[in-house]
RNA sequence: CGCGGGGUAGAGCAGUUGGCAGCUCGCCAGGCCCAUAACCUGGAGGCCGUGAGUUCGAAUCUCACCCCCGCAACCA
């Protein structure tokens, strides 16, 4: 049985969850029920990343401890996930025991290889705030908060050795042994290695205390990254133990290793494609088989930020349009791996168009009409991979072609309305003929439904056991128009 | 000369290997009346960012330029 093991980012809890975090959810799910339809082994982990000294900080404005306040996030991500009905297999939390007992045994590993060594950080530390700042976090080379220039400090930190592991990245990554898609991500990535390359980063920060403390030298507290990127090895259940002899321990899911696709957006693809895959070469582990990274979402043209008050909160998108629906809505907002540019307005347009006047009057029309005319037609969902429409969709779902897959299958909807349109059923008398015209409509909306699941899984079944039942009803309206 | 993406009908986007420029929404006209004021047919509307080049032929390949956007490692 292949094996399928998908992931989202650990998300960090320094925000609620909003609409992007949940195109890279939904898609994620989208994929992980595709390949359980075709009997694949599947595994799907998302979940939060939750130290660091940003959610420290954090937590202290809102005068909360870190774990309470990270409990109070992650439980937002997980009914966030719920009620998109997203059937991942783990929520891995980074403050999850036994991934910070995991996290120390990594570091003791690297670190008895030889690859984390004791260093020096330099950076421009407010006192204020008594943390290191970026160039980005500075307005007019002010700290935003103290309205002061930050000073020019160094501390001890323990690095990685991220720059011995340049050539052998290079390499795979080229040779597509970490496949990163689209092709023009992976172009940028290997262009960022040829013209500036790689340097070692820092693993540990003092002054911390929100994280997992570096086991050999407890004055220091791992790096939020090194910490985070670990989430994709617990979340399966590893135990921190980089022997190659213990993947296939039973205990655990690590049988599952290595990530067959890693869905990202491109804000993080830099470090998933260097650092990450650098510390498995260190811990020596198989690298992840697809990098995936797709697109972000613009809101009415302009980018999507709390300043601009213009977030989604997937929420808000249950609430407005069900479960089913948003789900819909995000997967075809956009080609997936490109921008796309949403609305209210166009999600509105796009689910009255799609799913009211769609697919939904279809199933109505076409339903009324076998009700009336009392048929009992002999059809069943065929689940076989050789029907045309199946292997387009099987070709498109491979070549993670989102949009396409729903195109194909909506043109197929659009067929049965033109058909019902020109042999008009409705006007003719002999039972036995209308059946005829009926029949291979109800059969093609079965098998859409049956494609359709992965994207619209509670709907799918609505439609499938409706088309199932000897006496086909009417039924209830599907999408009711907005 | 940091890296990458994009500029195609009123709006949003597709255009795989170069071969009469497409899709959805909107608009106009007609049809149908089974269905969720839905569905079907037809139509208007594009110097495919600008300029040059390669070619029998370019939205597609090459070069230059203009404009927009994202990333630039301690932002997770």
């Amino acid at each position: 049985m292949p094996k399928f093991y998908i992931t989202t980012p650990v998300y960090y809890v320094n925000d609620v969850p909003h609409i992007g975090h949940t195109y890279t959810t939904v898609a994620a799910d989208v994929l992980a029920r595709w390949r359980r339809l075709m009997k694949d082994e599947v595994f799907f982990l998302t979940g939060t990343d939750e130290h660091g000294a940003k959610i420290e900080n954090k937590a202290a404005e809102m005068k909360l401890a870190p774990q309470q306040y990270s409990d109070e996030i992650a439980a937002k991500f997980q009914k966030a996930w719920q009620e998109l009905n997203v059937s991942n297999d783990n929520f891995l939390r980074t403050t999850n025991p036994a991934h910070i007992r995991a996290v120390g045994k990594a570091l003791q590993q690297m670190h008895d290889r030889g690859d984390i060594y004791l260093g020096k950080y330099q950076g421009l530390y407010c006192r204020g705030c008594e943390q290191y700042k970026s160039e980005r976090d500075l307005v007019d080379g002010l700290c935003p908060d103290h309205k002061v220039a930050p000073e020019k400090m160094s501390e001890e930190c323990y690095n990685f050795k991220l720059s011995k592991y340049q050539e052998r990245l290079l390499a795979l990554i080229k040779k597509d042994q970490i496949k990163i898609l689209p092709v023009e991500r992976k172009n940028e990535i290997v262009s960022f290695y040829e013209k500036e390359g790689l340097e070692d980063v820092s693993f540990s920060r003092k002054n911390i205390k929100w994280g997992v403390p570096i086991p050999w030298d407890k004055s220091h507290t791992t790096y939020v990254w090194a910490d985070a990127f670990l989430n994709y090895l617990t979340g399966l259940g590893w135990d921190g133990k980089a022997k190659k002899s213990k993947i296939e321990n039973l205990k655990s899911k690590m049988f599952m290793w290595p990530p067959t696709v890693q869905l990202m957006s491109k804000d993080i693809l830099r470090v998933h494609t260097t650092i990450w895959p650098a510390m498995l070469l260190a811990l020596g582990l198989p690298l992840p088989k697809t990098i995936f990274v797709h697109g972000y979402f613009k809101i009415n043209g302009q980018k999507m930020s709390k300043s601009l008050g213009n977030v989604i909160a997937p929420g808000d998108l249950v609430k407005k349009y069900g479960t089913d629906a948003s789900r819909f809505l995000v997967m075809s907002a956009a080609v997936f791996g490109h921008d796309g540019d949403i609305s209210w307005e166009k999600f509105d347009d796009k689910y009255n168009a799609d799913l009211a006047n769609g697919l939904g009057n279809l199933v109505a029309r076409v339903s009324n009409l076998i009700e009336k005319n009392n048929l009992e037609l002999k059809i069943k969902l065929e689940v076989n991979g050789h029907l045309p429409l199946h292997k387009k969709y099987a070709a498109l779902m491979a070549e993670f072609k989102f949009d396409e897959a729903l195109k194909l299958l909506w043109q197929r909807l659009r067929q049965a309305d033109e058909t019902l349109s020109e042999k008009k059923p409705w006007a003719i008398k002999d039972a036995k003929a209308v059946e005829k015209i009926l029949q291979p409509i109800a059969q093609d909306i079965l098998n859409v439904a049956g494609l359709l699941k992965p994207f619209m899984p509670a709907i799918a079944e609505k439609i499938i056991a409706q088309f199932s039942a000897g006496q086909i009803k009417k039924g209830e309206n599907l999408f009711p128009r907005i």
